[in-house]
DNA sequence: ATTAATGTTCAGAA
DNA sequence: TTTCTGAACATTAA
């Protein structure tokens, strides 16, 4: 469920374990499939037992364990992944657990439903590489307004597409791209290369409100009820959601609009077309 | 039984 | 080269 707002909600919440030092760290004894980790649970034990966690940081929708040594241990929750620091909702999903001493807490654990979540631990060297890769985009809320719009620019990908591509910008997920281009009044299929000069600052602006307001929030606990905030406390952002999973209602907005779904690299999009015209794309289809 | 779900990645085809 | 499609990963709930 995470995105960038929801995984934000993590960090703070685990931030106590700041200071800690390993004691342990075992993949829980779990009857499902047993989650990725990188490298091999008994090569990356080696490198965190005995060691002190010195900050607890965030890219994208990664929490980013930073050690007292060149590695840093990332938790990425994928679908159903959490980082929490007391019991999970389920133990059944338990899939990797620390022990700490010298703080206030003595475990983080990860837990993951579906189990699609994965962890890495990367060096300095490794972690870099990552960022230089051009894999990975910089983070939702750290990018300019300046730089912006030149990691869309050229491209004839639709905009939600792109915003949802992890290497564009990273933190955005399918929830909050939804919202984002609402609030913008931008048609999720229109063509990066189509969006006005003019709309860019509005897409960013929104973008940061969007997410910083959804931070406040502690993020959005779908109906399924999975995400849950370190306090197994669900988020609030789902009741201010505008389109994302109102197929049929009116908009809030405009009053008029009913709320459309329709599908983007498999993938469903929300919006209201009584609010997001796609004008530059009108002769088309 | 079928479908879709807050995510990512890969192969193969336009 | 870029973009799109489908499938895969694993699990649950409607």
């Amino acid at each position: 469920m995470p995105e960038l707002p929801e995984v934000e909600t993590m960090r703070r919440g685990i931030k106590a374990v700041t200071g800690a030092t390993i004691v342990s760290a075992i993949r829980t004894p779990c009857k499902k499939k047993p989650i990725e980790i990188s490298p091999p649970v008994n090569q990356l034990q080696k490198r965190i037992v005995g060691r002190k966690i010195v900050a607890v940081e965030r890219l994208g929708k990664r929490v980013v364990v930073r050690l007292d040594t060149v590695d840093r241990l990332i938790f990425e929750p994928r679908m159903t992944g959490l980082v929490l620091i007391e019991d999970p909702p389920g133990g059944e999903h338990l899939r990797f657990q620390m022990r700490l001493k010298g703080a206030t807490v003595d475990e983080l654990l990860f837990w993951d439903r579906r189990g699609l979540g994965r962890i890495e631990l990367l060096s300095d060297e490794e972690y870099q590489a990552k960022l230089t890769s051009g894999k990975l985009g910089p983070d939702a809320l750290d990018i300019s307004e300046a730089e912006f719009p030149s990691r869309f620019n050229s491209s004839g990908r639709a905009i939600k597409v792109a915003m949802l591509d992890q290497s564009t910008v990273a933190g955005i997920g399918n929830i909050y791209a939804a919202e984002i281009l609402h609030l913008a009044r931008v048609h999720p299929a229109l063509p990066c290369n189509r969006v006005k000069d003019s709309v860019w600052p509005d897409i960013f602006r929104h973008m940061r409100d969007v997410l910083i307001t959804a931070i406040k929030y502690e993020g959005s606990t779908l109906s399924d009820g999975t995400y849950r905030n370190a306090l197994n406390e669900k988020g609030g952002y789902q009741n201010e959601h505008r389109v994302y999973d109102r197929e049929g209602e009116a908009c809030r907005q405009c009053k008029r609009g009913i709320i459309k779904r329709i599908v983007q690299a498999q993938r469903s999009t929300f919006f209201c077309p009584s609010c997001q015209p796609m004008i530059a794309l009108r002769k088309k289809k």
